[in-house]
DNA sequence: GCAAAAGTGTTAACAGTACACCCATGT
DNA sequence: ACATGGGTGTACTGTTAACACTTTTGC
């Protein structure tokens, strides 16, 4: 490959990250229990292009630095946490996508504890919804003081998105750029993630009671499970602590850990 | 976000795709079958880094593509085929993976029917075998003259590959760069796509016999499947055209076709 | 006692596995 | 006839889904 690397243009590249959480409400009586949201971390826009506009965490990469790092470093500046693993959701390269100029972007996914911590004024959790029906998504975010941003989402096919070299359309919803198909398809990916609990035990604590870990399920997942299947499934994944959580009305619950020899457990998320 | 796009440092943008495919040996005698081979297509390298040893097919961006149009456009150049779908595998950009300089490489996977048309005399099919003894990963090339390149691989996280910023070790195989390990995690990829036969349709004719299929299937994963058991698995997704392949010392069979509404028709590989 | 949630058991349906058996063909 | 592969049935297993039921707490 006869290739000089100072002869030909270069793209600028970044890193967009869809950072999920799931928060738990505040209990409404002593005997119910709080309903825990899914969650996904946002910025709003302080410039053009799509200034005001919400859009995913992220930033160009720097010199001497691996893609990874560039979303872990732009992670740390906006919530202040540290670097959870990350899994690859996609490559954006279509050209008009960002009006800037050449510009590829690298998207990852992960999940985090939750954390208000956030030292960012600009990054704030926004609830997720997603509704499905007849092959249309419709993805519905709603902040703090309740205010939903709705975007409908054509999806494409996942692992073939972005392929085509037709230009970009600018979406007309509240999300800049396609940044709103993209977290569809990471909320996918960590849907279909869920088939092992791995991502779940990242976002609670080191002991939890099976309750927690449904809840979790649940949030992601955005429907009911059954108790006592939903048991038998990570039951390979999990051992008691001996603890218990009481102090609530009703029978208190055992408190569990991930099994540390659980089947699979370097499998990524 | 305040960023000039000329102000910094760009890196150059590489794509290297993983293609793989199926070919049938000769039959050795009226009434044995031909036992097809999982095959990678490969590269010789003519120029440092890694004169002469094998590498993936790949090349650099240019303005006005996307990096899957990249990839489309190398492939043609070296294979003469038309773009097949691409799935994306990993983003490589370790720092001193490539000593020209700030390359990022953006690895993509796929499947076409064999051809012999390479246009490229570089680039030829290498069988594809894979060993795995206790979590260590052997892969095994071997060109047509029978030639072996082995390359020893020590799997990462597959989804949290190559996010550490410790420089890049140079392998001591037979293949170019950590391509080895690339094409490894592209075949795992592979294989567990196979769960739905949508990669192996892409590598067998409009009509096809169940033991064509099968042994597509047998190539990919290593391994015998049970008939009775691998036509269950895969009737949803074809059915009998009518037609039938005589002219072998045995049972005539069937011939089938994908069936057009099979279940989730539009998954990707 | 009672509401709420923790936790267990039972059943039917389904998918995966292994194996045994018969069928159709060209030589 | 016979070797070879095409094709089908069946029994065993483990997983999943649905539902019914019991247990334990704070008020």
């Amino acid at each position: 490959m006869d290739y000089d690397i100072t002869q030909y243009d270069r793209p600028s590249v970044a890193a967009d990250i869809v950072v999920f959480t799931v928060r738990r409400g505040e209990s409404e009586s002593y005997r119910h229990l709080s309903k825990p949201v899914l969650s996904v971390l946002l910025v709003r826009r302080t410039e053009e292009p799509f200034e005001n506009m919400l859009a995913l965490p992220g930033g160009f990469c720097c010199r001497e630095e691996t893609i990874e790092e560039t979303a872990f470093r732009k992670l740390k500046e906006k919530t202040g946490v540290d670097s959870p693993p990350l899994s690859l959701l996609c490559n954006l390269s279509k050209l008009g996508r960002d009006p800037r100029g050449w510009i590829i972007s690298c998207c990852y996914w992960t999940v985090i504890a939750y954390s208000k911590a956030t030292t960012d004024k600009n990054a704030q959790w926004y609830e997720v919804s997603l509704k499905e029906s007849g092959g249309k998504h419709t993805l519905i975010l709603t902040d703090d003081s309740g205010r939903e941003y709705v975007s409908e989402v054509r999806l494409h096919n996942p692992n073939e998105l972005y392929n085509q070299s037709a230009e970009a359309e600018i979406p007309r919803n509240s999300l800049a750029f396609d940044h709103a198909e993209i977290i569809v398809n990471a909320l996918l990916k960590l849907r279909s993630s869920l088939e092992k609990p791995y991502a779940a035990f990242r976002l609670l604590p080191e002991s939890f009671t099976l309750t927690d870990l449904q809840q979790v399920y649940e949030a992601i997942l955005g429907r009911k499970l059954l108790m006592a299947n939903f048991r038998r499934k990570i039951a390979p994944y999990v051992e008691e602590t001996g603890g218990i959580e009481g102090g609530a009305g009703h029978r208190p619950s055992k408190l569990f850990t991930r099994k540390a020899a659980a089947p699979d457990h370097n499998a990524a998320l």
